[in-house]
DNA sequence: AAAAAGCCCGAAATCGTTTACGTTAACCTT
DNA sequence: AAGGTTAACGTAAACGATTTCGGGCTTTTT
């Protein structure tokens, strides 16, 4: 059981060179000779020497670490998009290091300090939901750390890169679908009052409701906490007990509207002769279900990786003292129309 | 735009005082009068001051960092253990560094590598499909970094911890439960021969096959290869078209369970009555399908959660110099009985 | 009054790499 | 043969924190 960790000394101390020359001949510099790089190669491979990144990292300045902060890894979308973002930095060489917030402010800024400490070259956040002020993140600004934003980015103006989906047009799309299948009464489960994007799938979901002339009816907005499965579930429910006529639903989420689904099985209301429905995500199952959902997709796993690149982009940009100027990205989102939303196949 | 960041030696020459002194005021040292420590901790948090902690655990030989890899974030089953992890992992003010694996046993190699190369002080690992040599894996063992293993384990006998969820009694149980509703020729579609999950879960199945005295159809065996739905998909249709008689199906995962479940509907065969259906992982929207699916659950965050107090009790006890006898924890599953494996309700 | 004990603090080594700056010796030039 | 190149390596100072020895200075003890 060998505890220590081989050293560029131990190296050095075995082949009578200094740990300059064995460091060198490990990067393979040109000013050392073929023959000693050879002995320190076949020795480092003998020996299974493996530099010590941290002291590498302290010398450099640099830790070639890239720190990711999300609300919460189990949801789907979030996973997906860290996988382009791992799969951007393995291919860059750069490790991540992963946080999830909790959707808790208190824990957003417990974690950023915890990157900041750790001297990442690069922080990729979506906020949480009860993030209200920004200093925690706006640190890295400050100290040279580029950071980007994806998904749920400040309300408020920040000079860093936002990476989104367009969640505007993406709900408008899916609301215009459903007026144009004759839904005139179209119920709206919305998500929390503080994140960016249910902020704006509400606002598409009344624009495209203005543009219809359709009057606003409050008491169709019911706004999701939880975002879950049960929360649809419970206010399908109210709706359909309120009284109020309906013949839409549009879900802030596929987990919302899968509740949304199952409610409306229970109740015995036929989709989508009786009530349309559709959500946002495009789940994976959600195009297997029966009847299966209209949604609009989101291209998670590219958001990952464009986000990603930007921060490499402006990681690289960096060090090169260049002027980086922020950029926003804004990806397209499709609308998968599907058997829950097509009235007019029924008519 | 102060690209600088703060350090001790800054704080000390602020203040005219000695680094030593300043470290250990920020520590809260008994020996550092609380004049000083105001006057140091004032002006650390004025200044924003954050410990470099590539320093510190270059110093302290210890980086509070565990190691994390999985072959595919985007797994629920996976995101939840990370969850798990995770939470673990922040209350010991600990950070998790996490790699994905992909199922390849080079990137598992090139992930092994850099997490040594960052000297994390422990690491979690489920192990890729083609994973077939534990060198990488082993040199962590040999550096005294202790290792634990979680879901898909080594097969070959490792001197590490390891917890992992009883497979072959939850596919035992399901598939007791499939043929005590009647069912007498269960297909089966299995996951890879490498992985130690579906080995377990294939005997699992073979043993209460045996317990009802019925032999094993080999033509009712097939292999899946990505765990997809669509897998599930073309099998189903390749055992409808084959002729053989099939009153049950055991699919290796909820993923392939669904494509089943989709292929069957397809098909236009009844579930349960002429087909029964179970899968395993107990994905939540399995429960709401039409119908819901029988599933064999595993406690995937609680998973997380042993799995790393596991490690990070290994952790401390190596420093204090103990002996760590590795430990194998394993979970027990939960048949969860849904309408779609009932077929007695229908008789 | 001398010695012992506490209280606060500093000097300096250390962790493992990287790198600016030398240094040496061999080889060229004219 | 004196000076100039160049190839190949070494010295030593960083990087930023921690920690082991102490070492003054004041206070208490005998």
């Amino acid at each position: 059981m060998n505890k220590k960790q081989i050293t560029l000394s131990d190296l050095a101390k075995e082949l009578g060179i200094s740990t300059a020359t064995v460091s060198r001949a490990l990067k393979d510099y040109p000013d050392i000779s073929d023959e000693t790089k050879v002995r320190v190669l076949g020795l480092a491979k003998k020996w299974n020497y493996r530099p010590n990144s941290m002291a590498a990292g302290l010398r450099k300045r640099e830790s070639k670490v890239i720190g990711v902060i999300v609300p919460d890894i189990i949801n789907h979308f979030f996973s997906s998009v860290i996988k382009g973002i791992m799969s951007v930095a393995y291919d860059a060489d750069y490790r991540v290091m992963l946080m999830q917030s909790d959707e808790s402010f208190e824990k957003e800024q417990v974690d950023a300090e915890a990157l900041f400490s750790s001297r990442v070259d690069g922080v990729l956040v979506s906020v949480a939901h009860g993030t209200k002020s920004y200093e925690h993140l706006l640190q890295f600004n400050n100290s040279g750390i580029p950071i980007v934003f994806f998904d749920k980015v400040p309300k408020e103006v920040v000079d860093s890169s936002k990476v989104m989906v367009d969640d505007f047009h993406g709900a408008f799309s899916v609301v215009e679908h459903l007026l144009e299948q004759g839904c005139r009464h179209i119920a709206h489960f919305r998500g929390p009052q503080l994140a960016s994007t249910s902020i704006n799938r509400y606002e598409g979901y009344l624009a495209a409701l203005k543009k219809y002339d359709l009057p606003v009816n409050e008491a169709l907005i019911l706004e999701c906490e939880e975002l879950t499965l049960e929360e649809g579930q419970a206010f399908t429910n109210r709706i359909l007990n309120s009284g109020q006529p309906v013949d839409g639903i549009f879900a802030v989420t596929d987990a919302v509207a899968l509740g949304t689904l199952v409610a409306l099985r229970e109740a015995g209301k036929k989709v989508p002769q009786e009530i349309a429905v559709a959500g946002f995500s495009d789940w994976k199952i959600s195009a297997i279900l029966d009847p299966p959902l209209t949604s609009v997709a989101q291209p998670s796993e590219e958001m990952g990786t464009l986000a990603a690149k930007l921060l490499l982009k402006e990681i690289a940009g960096m060090k090169d003292d260049e002027e980086v100027s922020p950029e926003t990205i804004i990806l397209r989102t499709e609308l998968k129309i599907r058997k829950s939303s097509m009235k007019k196949t029924f008519l």
